[in-house]
DNA sequence: TCGTAACCGAGACGGTACGTCTGGTCTTTTT
DNA sequence: AAAAAGACCAGACGTACCGTCTCGGTTACGA
């Protein structure tokens, strides 16, 4: 494989390691994200062809191959820009104040939104593209629950957990539930929801459970 | 449309309405169910075309358009006949312990198995086909939902559960953390992880929260 | 490679020899030919595209690749249909004659016409394509030839030839100067040179030199 | 246009008209024309990218078409080096004997040698490059065509030719066949194919054609 | 028993997206 | 200002897949 294929594990495109030639352009990548970001808005990331987005973007497909190797990593890349920002790390002081924050937050980034449906789409695009889903795992899912584990290791020095309590699995039992919801539907992400699956992490955290 | 069009909506196929004219054979039908498993068990939904399946089956696609309107709802029968046999209903007078056996159970079907797989590629066809989304709920997560009311409903009878009690929330926070690992694949569906999500369940459960 | 492919020499599409499946539609080959001798007569060969064709044509790209393996064996049978219909047969009772009504007809078919710039695309084509080089030896020049011997058969039967005289060299000096000046554009191919060329081969014949 | 553009009518690269700046490097030109020449060894001019050709030279593609517009030029100029050396005048005193010997060479420059395959790329090129086609003309049939009508011109002042004779006519009957052989490889390029043409010509002569 | 409706396998059909390649131009750093 | 390197746009290429349609042929019911 060449040394300038595209990174191929679903990096976002930096700077070449040779500063040869010509550089790539940093106007081109903000076109090519902003118009996958346009459409993501517009219809599910299954719909959209890479064509579609060179088009909108008015660059060539050569130059989107360039920085990212499937569309998976391209759509990922464009809703982490999305997405990141819009998800603040509460601090009240108490740990269950914090998760519902943090539940409740999402729960609005995503139920009946574009965002939620370009997550959908890109967790759909994970199970089929064995790169792209390393590139999740690292990418996102690996950098959310860092930020998350401030809230649990905050609730560590407060003593509110036990030093060394499993923060992964109660992450897991606060977003798994939600996550649920959103991929199949079947009941909505309302505001008794989140309070209920707040409510049942605070009982476990109680009773010792983690 | 046409009276003779498949089901649409994903219903298994029967027996038309009329019965003029040669019937299905059920030997096709079964050809393609066996084929469509067999695949399934070497790789992803989304790497096998319905030319692969008709081929393996040595039948014609029209065959098998004349019984699934698309490749999401044949594989989710594919995948029915595998699953749900897999998931007996335990019944050990203890809701705890229900819950437990039920979990468990899942997770040896699904961890690291063709199964697993199987399902990975079918909540990711979920997502960009909406007619099998509504299958998928109606046929998959409904009747499963309500098998595992049962356990509720026992629970209920046998007092270790109010009357009143949110048991769609309750299974839920059971099954979402275990999708969300399998989905995202960021930390092991091992036993600890059942026990505790089963553990705080309990002392939500014990705590009112339900 | 499968039975099914293309010819990939270059013959016309025919009937497939397995009966079996969906036949050939003649209507789609028909479009194509004439969607692809429609555009030959607008511009040269290498600025049509496959898509241009099957757009034109109102046919999919794969009816065409089913049928014709490259753009030139294509090109090549749309331009069959339209040049062979065109060059009759002369026969005047005189070698002489013939070869000047021959070469005359030629030049008016091919002399700053449409299909005087298909044949000059084609044989272009001819070059970069080993599979069209067979199909234009086997089924252009040799029938083409074929026809013409039958001018020197006729002149041989009636002694303006000698029985074992070298009819392959009599054609070349015949039609190879045409070609060059097709090709070339050195010169014009007006009556002069056609008077030329045909007198020269007869005073050839005269002197015994074939 | 720029003064400093490529001469575009296909002429060799020369020094520009004004000295400043870099001056062009001929180590630069020497190696591209090599790297062409080398490519046209092994393969037709159809498959030869002008990538391969500046990989090949060590070159930038800038470089190259800050000499040549396309690649036919290129590829042009490449060819006439090669080429044009091992063309030499005859003078053997006798008009029958030039145009043998010419033949002749001709043939053993171009017959299934790698001149060949180029001659043959050059000339499929030339019908599809307008471009080129001009330059193919007045810088290869041209020069060609002038240096073979000292032979007919020597003829003229011998005697053997009448002082107004056709001889772009007689040219074309003499490589005319020899070019139609080359290009649609329908039959050999032999040493009786040579006489047999020259021959044909030397009647014509003595018949008064020309 | 015979007609007919609907099945059957095979595979062509139109349409669309893919990922690669090429030609010719442009942009950077280096010489 | 030319050089090498390589990104840029535009768009053709040939392949794959989808869901439908067409063919010759085969059941099995109902008249």
């Amino acid at each position: 494989m060449d040394t300038n294929d595209p990174p191929a594990d679903g990096r976002p495109p930096t700077k070449r390691p040779t500063a040869r030639g010509r550089p790539f352009s940093q106007r081109t990548e903000q076109a090519i994200i902003e118009a996958t970001t346009g459409l993501l808005a517009e219809r599910p990331l299954s719909e959209i062809s890479l064509d579609d987005i060179a088009t909108q973007a008015r660059v060539s497909k050569a130059s989107i191959y360039r920085r990212w190797p499937t569309k998976g990593t391209l759509a990922f890349d464009a809703f982490m820009v999305d997405f990141l920002d819009r998800q603040p790390l509460p601090n009240t002081g108490r740990l269950e104040d914090d998760l519902l924050a943090t539940l409740r937050n999402w729960v609005s980034a995503v139920d009946r939104t574009a965002t939620g449906r370009a997550l959908k789409g890109l967790i759909a695009e994970v199970q089929r593209d064995p790169a792209l889903a390393d590139a999740w795992r690292e990418r996102f899912i690996g950098p959310v629950r860092a930020r998350h584990l401030l809230l649990t290791e905050r609730a560590k020095s407060r003593g509110e957990l036990p030093p060394g309590a499993d923060a992964d699995l109660l992450l897991d039992i606060l977003f798994g539930p939600a996550y649920h919801r959103l991929l199949h539907a079947h009941l909505p992400l309302d505001e008794s929801f989140v309070r209920g699956v707040v409510r049942a992490i605070g009982a476990a955290i109680d009773a010792g459970v983690f």
